[in-house]
DNA sequence: AATTCGCCCAACCGCCCCAAC
DNA sequence: TGTTGGGGCGGTTGGGCGAAT
């Protein structure tokens, strides 16, 4: 016996929207707040199914989305993140504001993976199409960092081990030395994360005015999202770019008490 | 003018994860 | 500890629309 339906299909709408059935929805996410999926249909005196009232407002009828042609600056933004995250568009669109995941989903496979190809370079490895035999030592630096930190293809549960959760000597010794790196840092190692990944000025700052105590970012699942930007943190830092060690993270990404800086911002 | 083709993107579907019980 | 329900995600579909024939 398999689950039982989202809702009840007999009753429910489905295609595109009517201009009342947005306003319905806008109407009353503004006087309740999103969540409640479910009930929400309902409560609206919508005839829709919970998830499809979710997706409509996420991805048209939410006010902070930006919409229109997307900048060069963010094609490389997007082509950078895939090659370090590969097809978690929740997790792109997460460092592209205004951009909703399925936004960026579509428009990788109508633009983006063209112009890579029309390039000489594999939309899926980021490698060079010629390339038979690939050799990650050789191509990408990104590509070729260690593959501990390769989450292109890793389980969402892979996202849930945490720092703290080392089991092997070999970690214990590689948290030691990044405790030595980050009270003696050398001159020059204060990393430039948008040097390293293209992250624009306006999000760094939105990123770190997400740290301070009154932006605490509520979150419905602690863990993952945290350990989601934490990844991406680690993503965007450049001496995992170079390849440092798999349990280090510069000081750019790691707090002081040793959490990672990058949190999903409140509005995003 | 009519038809076909290809592109784009909003929306849907099925699955997964996790908190609550 | 196992089950269930809600939310979220990535892949896929299909309708609208403009270009080409």
């Amino acid at each position: 016996m398999g689950r039982s339906p989202c809702c009840e299909k007999a009753h429910t709408n489905k295609g595109a929207w009517t201009k009342d059935e947005d306003q319905r929805l806008v109407d009353y996410i503004r006087l309740h707040g999103e969540g409640c999926w479910r009930s929400l249909p309902k409560a609206a005196g919508l005839l829709r199914c919970g998830k499809s009232c979710r997706l409509r407002w996420i991805n048209y009828l939410r006010p902070d989305l930006k919409r229109g042609n997307f900048t060069e600056e963010e094609d490389q933004l997007i082509i950078k993140l895939h090659s370090l995250l590969g097809n978690k568009w929740s997790l792109i669109a997460g460092r592209l504001p205004g951009r909703t995941d399925n936004e960026i989903k579509n428009y990788w496979n109508t633009h983006l993976k063209r112009k890579l190809i029309s390039r000489g370079i594999d939309p899926q490895t980021h490698r060079p199409l010629k390339e038979t035999a690939p050799n990650p030592t050789t191509t990408n630096p990104i590509i070729a960092a260690p593959t501990e930190l390769d989450f292109r293809n890793a389980p969402k549960s892979d996202f849930m081990k945490t720092p703290s959760g080392m089991t092997t000597d070999e970690e214990q010794q590689q948290l030691h030395k990044k405790k030595q790196y980050d009270d003696n840092p050398s001159d020059g190692e204060e990393l430039n994360l948008e040097l390293s990944i293209g992250i624009t000025s306006a999000v760094s700052s939105r990123v770190s005015s997400a740290n301070s105590a009154e932006s605490k970012p509520k979150l419905q699942n602690n863990n993952f999202q945290f350990l989601e930007q934490a990844m991406v943190a680690k993503a965007a830092c450049l001496c995992w770019q170079l390849g440092f060690g798999r349990s280090e993270i510069c000081r750019n990404c790691r707090n002081s008490n040793g959490f990672y800086r990058f949190y999903r911002p409140l509005d995003s």
